[in-house]
RNA sequence: GCGCCCAUAGCUUAAUUGGAUAGAGCAUUUGACUACGAAUCAAAAGGUUGAAGGUUCAACUCCUUCUGGGCGCGCCA
């Protein structure tokens, strides 16, 4: 949190000038760390704020607080200078950086990590797609941000439950089981298969039917709805496994609309009592209606058909009181951009529900096509088995290209995945663009240890002597790492670690070909290998967190 | 028709949420392996940030309109 220290350091300090100029608003004042072209560690437009409101010169009125600035606080600032159109650039004492250096150096694979920070406790519902097919790249896509934000999420102090919600209920299902039983009948008398119009098709239908021949004789012993539902959350769970992507639970729907109390009722039924019983709910044609548009959603939507089932909404409803019984507080949902109409239905029910609309967090993410040397498919339907799995996926790229290409990019924009150009970059790839960091670093480290006369004991270090212009951007850079992380926290979006561990990279080999860490000379190699070891704790504290292995050789 | 998202270099894209000269990678051109791993580095070239207005000292970022693309608008899930 060094960041955080030193703006807060900051803010007191600049802030006393606001207030001696009269100047309350203090939401446009910002301290932050300056574009990559400007050579400063923190700039503030401070003066710009005033001397606009004084009608007075901009670089004037900077000139006067930047020089109030040095005078008084000599222990920290090195030096400040006023760049138009009226910025303050700060630049902070080196031994500031040193000191977060020796932090990482001493706190390893710990560093940036928060303890006990919130009472908060999140339950992280993502992927949660239905299980009527193997999972494809764009449920890959929601698997790989949905884990690596809620690992950032844990590493920061959060208390996060990863979930996967379960639609094992409703017409899909029954559709999807009578799709294996006349697939199963079909093979069994070794007729040509056939699929009707509303049939899941796809090559896995045909293997559970196979596997169902050889485990059952008689088809009148099969349950096809359990059977199919079993076999395909196997396949699930082999998917996001080999994704390295784990949940803490598993939470079925048959749950809540199948279940049923002593008193015969399920929590779908229980749960439309209630929203009769405080008039957010009402019959109309013989449907049960919602009036969630009383809540800021668009219209009213239908819970109960008219012939008595519940539809599929119902037990969102259900599953989301639930979560708030379960006393979480902080409700984050990953959703692909389809359900982005769901958003305004889901919230009014979370009042209707008496709960705060703001305990629930969700994150749209945009769907993911998939080129192929020119061509480009995009469908990816379940249903008519035009899809491309994440499996074929993963065995094509491998696991660490695959979630670091879907980390690289705000989830906000549509994904181009080009898989003939991950397979041809394998070598040339961001993902061993960094993992290659690891490994040079560690090739000295091992190339060094007979070596006598080096300074271990960090104290006696000199880092004085790391005097280059890449030896300080690389400090500079790896003491902003702790900063990045509450970024991605701050917007729930994990790219920016991705986009830093490049920059980082990028900043190492630019290091290692001007500075030759082993050296005779002793005092400065010994100050190189700690910045070394440190670039090592760095990459692979962030590589853990984004779910990427971090080999010591390649 | 209504709603959500997107549009940045030839291609894939970033920009710490309103800051300074819009950064990378791929592809193209040029140079560097008898020093710690060349899966690397150095350099060149490539941009009216889809268009037009507006707000602001300051706009890729906010507002309005338009164009183009994705998605969603059912008693489907």
């Amino acid at each position: 949190m060094m960041k955080q220290n030193i703006v807060n350091k900051l803010n007191k300090i600049i802030k006393k000038y606001l207030e001696s100029y009269g100047l309350v608003d203090e939401s446009k004042l910002s301290i932050k760390i300056p574009p990559k072209n400007i050579d400063a560690d923190f700039a503030t437009n401070i003066a710009m704020l005033i001397a606009k409101k004084n009608g007075e010169d901009y670089i004037i009125v900077a000139k006067k607080i930047s020089n109030d600035i040095i005078k008084k606080n000599p222990n920290f600032i090195e030096k400040a200078e006023v760049l138009p159109p009226g910025f303050i650039n700060l630049h902070i004492k080196k031994e500031i950086f040193y000191k977060e250096i020796f932090k990482i150096l001493k706190e390893k694979n710990k560093y940036g990590k928060l303890y006990k920070k919130h009472n908060e406790k999140i339950i992280f519902e993502f992927v949660s797609a239905n299980p009527t097919g193997p999972l494809h790249i764009g449920h890959g896509r929601g698997a790989v941000i949905g884990d690596s934000l809620s690992r950032i999420l844990s590493y920061l102090g959060h208390n996060v439950t990863k979930e996967y919600y379960l639609n094992n209920v409703g017409n899909q299902i029954l559709n999807l089981a009578e799709s294996t039983k006349n697939c199963y009948k079909q093979l069994v008398i070794n007729d040509k298969l056939n699929f009707s119009k509303n049939e899941y098709k796809g090559n896995y239908i045909v293997d559970i039917a196979k596997r169902l021949i050889e485990k059952y004789k008689n088809i009148t012993e099969i349950d096809f709805q359990k059977e199919t539902v079993k076999e395909i959350l196997k396949m699930i769970k082999n998917d996001l496994k080999s994704l390295d992507v784990k949940f803490d639970n598993w939470f079925f729907e048959t749950k809540l609309a199948i279940n049923k109390d002593i008193n015969g009722k399920t929590e779908v039924d229980k749960i439309c009592e209630y929203l009769i019983s405080k008039n957010y709910a009402y019959i109309k044609n013989g449907a049960l209606w919602l009036a969630s548009s009383k809540f800021g959603d668009d219209k009213d939507r239908v819970i109960r058909r008219s012939n008595g089932r519940y539809t599929y909404f119902a037990s969102d409803i259900a599953y989301h009181k639930n979560k708030f019984e379960r006393k979480f507080t902080k409700l984050i949902n990953l959703w692909g951009a389809d359900h982005h109409g769901y958003i305004k239905r889901i919230k009014a029910c979370i009042q209707m529900l008496g709960f705060n609309q703001e305990a629930l967090k969700i994150i749209i993410y945009q769907f993911v096509s998939v080129v192929r040397d020119g061509g480009v498919s995009v469908a990816m339907s379940t249903r008519t088995g035009e899809f491309i799995t994440l499996k074929s996926i993963l065995d094509e790229v491998g696991k660490d290209t695959c979630r670091f290409l879907f980390l690289l990019n705000t989830a906000n924009s549509q994904l181009e995945f080009n898989v003939d150009l991950a397979k041809k970059q394998s070598i040339k790839n961001p993902v061993f663009y960094i993992q290659y960091v690891n490994a040079r670093c560690n090739s000295i480290i091992k190339k060094c240890k007979n070596k006598k006369n080096i300074t271990t004991n960090i104290k006696n270090i000199n880092f004085n002597l790391l005097n280059t212009n890449e030896e300080k951007k690389l400090i500079k850079h790896l003491t902003e790492f702790c900063n990045i992380l509450s970024l991605s926290e701050k917007t729930m979006s994990p790219h920016y670690l991705a986009t830093y561990l490049v920059e980082l990279a990028d900043k190492y080999h630019t290091f290692y070909e001007k500075c030759q860490v082993l050296s005779d000379n002793l005092d400065l190699t010994s100050a190189r290998l700690k910045l070394v070891e440190s670039v090592i704790i760095i990459i692979q504290n962030g590589l853990k967190l984004l779910g990427i292995s971090c080999p010591n050789k390649m």
